[in-house]
DNA sequence: AAGCCTGTTTATACTTTGTTTACATCTTCT
DNA sequence: AGAAGATGTAAACAAAGTATAAACAGGCTT
């Protein structure tokens, strides 16, 4: 399931995106501020945020500005009351990938969200097809026609982001990043067992394959 | 360089859109109507689309739609005389990533382009298209339409150093300085190994060839 | 508490890449 | 044509990056 991260101090529209956007089949966590938005994302894995700009504590520009220089991709979208390009501009130059001026059109933002998620690779959908194979993530299971294989949660979780993101090569670095968290204290090395231990549980599967970007990293790629 | 498809019908607009993103750094074709952009498409490149809606022939979210049926995944912006939501709604179905409304704004235009271009991961610093062929630093690959080629690292910095200057003859010790660093201890003979090596790999490669200027050094010029 | 599974670290073997060297081949000039 | 210098190529070695196995640690089940 999707989960948007909504920061709104305004309770009246707060509640009211929180709603919509829940019975629109999103998980949703509500903050008040930056600083609250900052405290839920240390605790929640986050798919995209929504965020209104002027907030008292830490606002909706200096909030993307600081995620994105920690290193989070995620698809944020800004609210606001200002029409005025100025605004617009500082907010795309913080890092928003899209700007709505309240009053907000409440189906409009469901398009915007859907448009961005899809072009973010963030898929409602707990499966992937790859070929004549399934990566099923709520069983953790890689289902190819003549079997069904078992996959350990890292592994699949790493199976499945270099899925979403095919033929793109990561770096060790980028890989822990993004799939074991920001502050993590592992070894990078790590990854290499998880692929290691991903290649010979699939070794039967013909669909796709991780091949090595020697010098850079991992990707992976289909065979067909 | 980003190349933009410019899908617009009426003159003035088109016009004025056009000399605006060229002079942002965009290479822009401009095609009148969908019929025309999907010429324009089997010709060249393209990173990014800005069409309108209402235009003759193929329309603007007929188009989309075959595209997005054809598989192409590049971003998309649709401009609109119209407000509503039914048609924003019909626009993101066809596959849009953004809509903006008419008038419009041209640098709201920009930052949702350049919005657009980052999310997409389409860093063209990152890339050098040499005729029909890529090089790709981000997975050190050289593709050509027929094929794939991996690179190693200090080949592929080689030949991308010559590709960003086109024509230009370097001494060996020149690439050494500014390839391997001014206080590399290396051979200048080296350098003929990595041509030779690079040579080898890219012997298919219609595209350009890396020629010796006779007791001066190298020279990376394009073929056809 | 013992056993199992998962995730991580560590150590070592292996592979690819980078560099040097040696020699063959080619250009240019006399 | 032949000599001198420059370039092409192959092979050997060194360095860097990757694969694999095994040991270890923590949590969960039995």
């Amino acid at each position: 399931m999707v989960t948007i991260l909504l920061v709104e101090d305004d309770p009246a529209l707060g509640g009211l995106l929180h709603e919509y956007l829940t019975t629109s089949g999103y998980r949703v966590h509500l903050a008040v501020d930056g600083e609250e938005a900052l405290d839920v994302l240390e605790r929640e894995p986050i798919d995209l945020m929504v965020t209104d700009v002027m907030m008292p504590r830490l606002d909706g520009r200096e909030l993307t500005e600081q995620l994105r220089d920690a290193g989070y991709t995620f698809p944020i979208l800004m609210l606001t009351a200002l029409e005025t390009l100025p605004d617009k501009k500082k907010g795309f130059r913080a890092g928003a990938d899209d700007y709505l001026v309240k009053p907000v059109d409440l189906e409009e933002l469901e398009l915007r969200i859907e448009a961005m998620l899809r072009r973010a690779n963030i898929y409602r959908e707990h499966q992937i097809q790859l070929n004549d194979c399934v990566l099923d993530e709520s069983s953790l299971t890689v289902v190819t026609p003549s079997e069904t294989i078992e996959v350990a949660k890292k592994e699949f979780e790493l199976l499945f982001y270099l899925a979403t993101h095919l033929n793109q090569v990561f770096t060790r670095q980028q890989l822990l990043d993004r799939i074991w968290g920001y502050e993590t204290e592992s070894d990078v090395r790590t990854i290499d067992v998880h692929i290691n231990r991903l290649r010979s549980r699939l070794k039967h599967v013909e669909a796709f394959q991780i091949s090595t970007a020697w010098g850079l990293g991992y990707r992976l790629e289909l065979k067909s």
